[in-house]
DNA sequence: CAATCAAATGTAAGCGCTTTCATCAAATGT
DNA sequence: ACATTTGATGAAAGCGCTTACATTTGATTG
């Protein structure tokens, strides 16, 4: 591979004046630029990375910690940080943190060891003061996706789950129905309880209250929302709807349903959360709620960009994504 | 951030010893290795890593290149090869090519320039011969996934794709179907044609030979499996069979099924390919082969963790896997 | 106890860039 | 025509490590 210092020799200047017309950023006269670009052409030279990194203590890279490398739901986050990141030359590293309070502090680490310059982190499992430690230390710009973290919520992309919540129940009440029941994700997760919340908010304005409400955690599983399913069929036999904390459980719920003989949406009516890319291919087609997961990327990554690069500062910032919901075919009136 | 020299004269040592010891290769006597030690911790010191490949011309990183960052199928591939090389401390830049051949090509660049030690690549639209081209002018080592890249058959990871369609094809004949429609994959990708030879090679086996068959090409896409299965209902009346090229063309079979007011499998009996995830959350559950995608990126990354970073030498090789039939409720007896 | 040798440690030269500061040439003003 | 400013370029000092080679240490031997 060719260096800097060949590029320079080929071309006749030094090396300050091949690294300014690589950068870009100090003036170099045409002639000149002309030749260091014909010299860098001719031996097909490609900066090293890591030179640069050392030399400007700036990496190009920014991490980012997902629960999950698969799944449906982070995809299209990963995809949309990806591309936006790349479009402006820099790479990303991507981390699963398995909702594991362990693993997502060592995740971190690993990704501040890598220098990268910032991280946009799907946190689950840290608390607050944890990851304001983490962020203490190092002089990476730190994004949230998904999580209101305390004195960083400049800094937090959030989506109103309470919202989301409440649509989704409030769809099935103007409909007609009234003994719905709600799986809902594991209650120590913010978003769980903020749906949950907007569930109860919707059921409060027909009158329906707390201590007669019909909800069962789950664990935003698959497996977990056919249990569920099975414990709401066996101890609320009225319930004509079901409002399940994501689509994942709803797959589960579907399959319960199925099996007790019921019928989607005759028996029971359904109600998702997400919007992940199967729903769309479930049967029933799944009325859910969508969350735009991939713009909350897209706007972190444009953070990144614009607060940390300083590129695109004419950039507007949203930090608050509203859910909407999607009718199919898993709701039916009463 | 301490710096490997503020750790060695904390410790009182010069600094190839702190290097010596962070490396662990060389010996450095067991009271110095203390004293180095308790400095790190004490000045909580991590080294740099763009320093650290500089100096060393190695990166410790390695490239993924995959088709899609979203989507289930890579979804298992990169969560394997990224559990494997993390844990021997390497970590991987993962990029999208989007199927297309001038988008893998810079990524691959993209990747080269980031200096990556090793590349696990999914490529599919560049030729065989534009790969080695690129593979050519590097030092990292090159592995292919799910290709077989002429010449360089002892880095390429297959699925033996010719025997699931087989397999497929089989199961359904031999449950006296004999009316088999086959939606297939884009035929300028090797598995798509692969999966189909190995259709007729079943069909053959109950005398029913190429100018009899029923196949429609679709993308692999949901919506093509939908379009393909109403022009294969529309043209093959008889037909109680249908082997999809991949489960998503598969899902949309279904839609296309019902909305023509059949059912499955008691009017079309349906198999799927490749064992995405949500197969087992669709209704009826999806008869598929299981693709052992994430099995094959682990065997990547062995691969890389053997031959490049000399680590696990001991770590037998396998190049070749076979998928296997999963029988769930879409197909019935004739 | 001096000579010998292996093991442990230190010295210093890079790795390929960026960036500050100095230098030099050309343009401007008087 | 000379002093002054401005813009383009070069020289060189790092950035924080690894590693070949030199040196020191201390155990071993005759």
């Amino acid at each position: 591979m060719a260096t800097i210092y060949e590029v320079s020799k080929l071309a006749g200047v030094s090396l300050a004046t091949v690294s300014r017309v690589m950068n870009g950023n100090s003036k170099v006269r045409p002639a000149t630029k002309e030749k260091v670009l014909a010299a860098i052409k001719e031996l097909d030279y490609r900066p090293s990375s890591a030179a640069q990194s050392l030399a400007s203590s700036q990496s190009n890279s920014v991490g980012i910690l997902v629960s999950e490398l698969h799944g449906p739901y982070f995809g299209s986050m990963m995809s949309e940080i990806e591309a936006t990141l790349r479009a402006a030359g820099k790479h990303v590293i991507i981390i699963p943190g398995h909702s594991d309070k362990e693993a997502e502090k060592d995740a971190i680490k690993f990704l501040l060891d890598r220098d990268c310059d910032a991280l946009i982190l799907h946190v689950e499992a840290l608390s607050d003061t944890e990851v304001l430690d983490l962020s203490a230390k190092s002089k990476a710009l730190f994004i949230y996706i998904n999580r209101l973290i305390d004195t960083a919520e400049d800094r937090s992309i959030i989506l109103n789950n309470r919202l989301g919540g409440y649509l989704a129940t409030q769809h099935l009440t103007s409909r007609g129905h009234k003994n719905i029941g709600y799986i809902s994700g594991p209650l120590w997760k913010a978003d769980a309880t903020d749906r949950l919340a907007g569930h109860m908010k919707a059921l409060s304005e027909i009158g329906i209250h707390d201590h007669d409400t019909h909800m069962v955690e789950g664990t935003f599983r698959e497996e977990s929302g056919f249990e569920s399913m099975q414990k709401l069929l066996a101890d609320f036999p009225e319930m004509t709807a079901t409002v399940c904390g994501n689509d994942e459980m709803a797959a589960g719920a579907m399959r319960a349903i199925r099996e007790a003989g019921l019928s989607i949406p005759d028996d029971i009516s359904l109600v998702g959360f997400d919007n992940i890319i199967f729903t769309r291919f479930m049967f029933p087609t799944l009325t859910t709620l969508h969350a735009p997961i991939g713009d909350m990327g897209k706007m972190a990554a444009q953070m990144v960009l614009r607060d940390y690069y300083k590129i695109d500062q004419d950039q507007s910032i949203q930090l608050q994504f509203d859910p909407h919901l999607v009718q199919r075919n898993s709701v039916r009136d009463l």
